[in-house]
RNA sequence: GGCGCGUUCGUCUAGUGGUUAGGACACAGCCCUCUCAAGGCUGGUGCACGGGUUCGACUCCCGUACGCGCUGCCA
């Protein structure tokens, strides 16, 4: 009988969750999910400088956010708790001794360290292969600390501690553990432990080359949740960092994926962080939403960015909504995208009004004015047909009364489907914004 | 410095000895069209370098260069 799959994501408590850190679980918790196994969060916080509440809480909140629901952890329990390493020191202690009675463990200057066997130690890596470490020379691999003066712990004791008694199978973690792991594997052999299995995965990289650090705004999964992205979208994207459905997809669904995900297709080289690529992949799930859907993320999106949306009715702002769907990337596009249509006062784009507030443009406005105000009923279709009735009167193309009537009415070159968003807007409000542009031009 | 890992279009990648080196993002042009998107079509740019092995290397081996990681009483 094959053992279970338990695999865990061990973040340290830092204020946010990276997004490399977010690929790291959502690897993990993909393999769990292929195998029928578990996904364990256990916190690294034996750093006691590092602040607990608020940290964990960004943890927490942009696993949620990505559907990366954790089968044991914190709030979720399970039978190998506490899983918080602060909780854990009894533990610790225990495995501590076991160590000393073996001998492996001298005191430095009153820390503790771990003494080395001093042997060759191959680590057989899913991803990476067979890597030969030699850990015979002290000089270049000193024996590791592994307890503070202060009796506080050090990660490589701890997490191999926690691996084994938490039961891990498989640790996926990211490549810059790789030279850590013959280490890690030399105490789980003084314990008489047999090591998980291990894959590293490469590290995600920024646009420069340089690794993706806390300064780098999109470097955080908070980020991406105040800007309106999907989080199947990021999901998506962010499991194309290293890993590949080696079949040219691109957008795969999540159920998919935990489907074919495997770590042999997980690949050995670095990956850069593609913010454009991530765009269209956004907007190739946001234009698949249900019109319910969108609704509902296009308004607190709105509301968010202060946009008055009580002061007008729901039908009027579901309809304005609507004319936007399909045409944004992400959501924080939107208050640009159709502010126009929660005030009057709207701001006419230099670029727009040099080119299209021009003197031969002036009387087609008027036109356009005259022809609308004459229409009885204010809807696309009947919109549509007037405007190019009028143009044709003008004789000139639609093209040409479109362009100084959008800018008039919404103050941009750009924007949702003129013949919609007029009628949405409604004959006064149109008639309103005409007359005012006149007086600009 | 030592040790480890890596290197296919600008970016993410497919590719495991014989391919016109494929796809995607981005970019450019065209089509469609009320703008923008979306969609369709077209285009340019790539196997880091040098040696081997082989009838034949992007693919295998060895070097070099460059990048990254580890080398903490951070994780």
């Amino acid at each position: 009988m094959k053992p279970e799959v338990r695999v865990r994501f061990a973040p340290s408590p830092t204020g946010y969750l990276h997004i490399g850190g977010a690929r790291t679980a959502l690897f993990n918790w993909l393999f769990a999910r292929h195998h029928g196994g578990k996904f364990v969060l256990r916190i690294e916080d034996t750093d006691i400088k590092r602040n607990t509440e608020e940290a964990m809480a960004a943890i927490y909140e942009g696993l949620q956010w990505l559907g990366l629901n954790w089968d044991e952890g914190p709030h979720a329990g399970g039978e190998f708790g506490p899983y918080l390493q602060s909780e854990r020191t009894e533990l610790y202690e225990r495995y501590l001794k076991k160590l000393q009675d073996a001998g492996y463990i001298f005191e430095d200057q009153g820390a503790l360290r771990f003494r080395s066997p001093r042997e060759h130690v191959i680590v057989d890596d899913i991803v990476c292969g067979k890597i030969d470490f030699d850990l015979s020379n002290p000089a270049t691999h000193p024996d590791m600390t592994i307890r503070r003066p202060d009796g506080s712990w050090i990660f490589h004791f701890v997490n191999v501690i926690d691996d084994l008694e938490m039961k891990i199978s498989h640790v996926i973690r990211g490549e810059d553990h790789l030279s850590n792991t013959p280490k890690h594997i030399e105490i789980f052999r003084a314990l008489g432990a047999t090591p998980p299995q291990y894959a590293h995965i490469p590290l995600i990289l920024n646009r420069d080359g340089t690794k993706m650090s806390k300064r780098d705004e999109g470097a955080r999964v908070e980020y991406y949740i105040r800007r309106g992205y999907l989080p199947a979208a990021v999901g998506n994207y962010l499991c194309l960092l290293g890993w590949s459905p080696k079949d040219n997809r691109e957008k795969l669904d999540i159920d998919e994926i935990i489907r074919i995900f495997d770590l042999k297709n997980i690949g050995r080289s670095s990956a850069t962080f593609d913010p454009d690529k991530l765009h269209w992949l956004n907007g190739e799930y946001a234009r698949e939403l249900s019109d319910a859907e969108f609704y509902d993320l296009a308004f607190a999106r709105l509301k968010s960015s202060g946009v008055k949306l009580d002061k007008f009715p729901e039908k009027y702002v579901r309809a304005a909504l609507q004319t936007c769907k399909g045409k944004i990337n992400t959501f924080d596009e939107l208050p640009a995208y159709c502010g126009f249509y929660f005030t009057n006062d709207v701001d006419y784009s230099p670029e727009g009004v040099s080119k299209h507030f021009s003197a031969e443009n002036k009387p087609r406005l008027k036109a356009v004015r005259e022809a609308l105000s004459a229409l009885e009923e204010f809807n696309a279709a009947e919109i549509e047909a007037t405007l190019k009735s009028t143009a044709s009167k003008l004789g000139g193309k639609v093209g040409a009364i479109v362009h100084p009537t959008r800018l008039a009415v919404t103050g941009s070159n750009v924007g949702p489907s003129l013949y919609h968003l007029l009628e949405v807007l409604g004959k006064e409000r149109v008639l309103t914004r005409i007359d005012r542009a006149l007086t600009k031009f």
